[in-house]
DNA sequence: CGGCCGTAGTGGTCGGACCACTGGGCTGGC
DNA sequence: GCCAGCCCAGTGGTCCGACCACTACGGCCG
């Protein structure tokens, strides 16, 4: 609306464009695409082949911005993309550092599809989750220690200790979280930790709740623990997979009554 | 090096600080992190509680930029980053536009772990691609289609009809991505997707196609598709584990003598 | 010797100018 | 009357330069 006349066709050509003046000998100058796009490639392949370890700090983004003979706007945006991406970090007042690369980083992502899918996509999601969650469940039956043990102990007990719904779901969060630890596979762990993100388990609860879930939830997580106690893989995968199962049959239900 | 004077002492301060001039009747401003931070939740927000439907065009950088009281600048880093994210698409000189959402869309950001990733965490993607792809294998042997069961078979025939490793590695990409389309979980096929992107994949192969695993992979690819053709869900499922998780042991294996 | 403080340096933000591309309306030829 | 082409307003893409907010380091003072 309040949209003033730009009068943005008084262009004088004004010699901005020597861009890539410099000689370029390359058979292809790669021209593809946008010059963000390709700063964020380039950086990706630094990293890639080993020229920036995890944890280390990067050039200033003036230097940085010179060095790709771009500007310091498209190299900020670059690095912001890479920085929601989990790929770098950048400390104020301090500089732009690689992060360690780790699971956790790269796959924090992975909450966003979470919170913006709906619909069939979220059946399809807890389908996934089923079977990372029976599988790690299992392979936690194997290898998780008596400390570990106890944890899980800890939140299952300490979810049948009350009814306040905001800390019940958030040591079911921590039940899981702890049994996936405890499978050994920080990427799968990872993985799982996106497809429970908050949101996306408090968006599914609300209506689930209402039904008799808790009682149902409280036996079947003792019923994963029970298998874990008893460093059985295979009851704990079966248990793990009802589990979620039973939200997914759920959710599929709902699907066709809004 | 070549970092000349800077000289940026001389600051007039200038009365640019009235970001936040109007009226906040807000308990908490919500002055917490980053201006395009915010904005990038604020866009997220939008799209989430339904105010932006998939495929709708957005206002454009300048109004939304002003519309959340920021600058074009911060906006456009917001922006990058929730394209980056597979949320939006920016098309130069039309608009910006959300995206259709669809798994395809947001999970294309997966890729990136397994660019970035080496040592141990390959061996646990891996592991999750196992997993996944068993699982959708044996969906695919109980819900494919002849049609979709054809294409299966035109990709094997045509990877056992060449020598050529980049052929091979091409048609095998498309084998596994023919079978996860046909196991009717969208989701599920774009995870497996990031992990078998191009990159990765020709990584890992560049070492493991010096042994015999031109044979052993034909082999394997024929048990999977006779599993499907079959209509066996737990035949496809073991093989397609047996399938990647010998991968996955010569991996496991390379750790050790690098 | 230790804490305080100044300051250089770095990321964060802003505003404006200009470039490159798209799309729809206008014009002119057929 | 219709279609092709041109024209141009609008929009994303890029660049620049200034300034703000924060951090870290080192010298100064008690």
């Amino acid at each position: 609306m309040e949209q003033v006349s730009h009068a943005q066709s008084e262009q004088v050509f004004h010699a901005q464009s020597e861009q890539v003046s410099h000689a370029e000998k390359e058979p292809v100058p790669a021209q593809k695409g946008t010059v963000t796009q390709r700063a964020i490639e380039q950086i990706k392949a630094m990293i890639a082949e080993g020229l920036l370890e995890p944890g280390q700090r990067l050039p200033t983004e003036r230097d940085l911005a010179a060095q790709l003979g771009i500007s310091r706007s498209s190299m900020r945006e670059a690095i912001r993309a890479l920085t929601v991406l989990g790929v770098l970090e950048a400390r104020h007042g301090s500089g732009i550092y690689v992060t360690q690369l780790e699971a956790g980083d790269l796959l924090e992502t992975f909450g966003v599809v979470a919170d913006l899918s709906r619909g069939p996509r979220l059946v399809e999601l807890l389908e996934v989750r089923r079977v990372l969650e029976s599988t790690a469940t299992a392979l936690a039956a194997a290898r998780i220690t008596p400390e570990q043990l106890a944890v899980v102990e800890g939140h299952l007990t300490a979810m049948n200790a009350t009814d306040d719904p905001e800390e019940i779901l958030a040591h079911d969060l921590a039940f899981h979280r702890a049994i996936a630890a405890a499978a050994g596979n920080d990427t799968m762990a990872a993985i799982l930790e996106g497809l429970s993100s908050r949101t996306f388990r408090a968006r599914v609860w609300r209506g689930y709740q209402q039904e008799d879930a808790f009682a149902r939830t409280r036996r079947e997580h003792a019923r994963i623990h029970g298998a874990l106690a008893a460093r059985d893989p295979e009851a704990a995968r079966a248990a793990a997979a009802a589990h979620v199962g039973e939200v997914e049959q759920w959710l599929r239900g709902q699907l066709g009554s809004p």
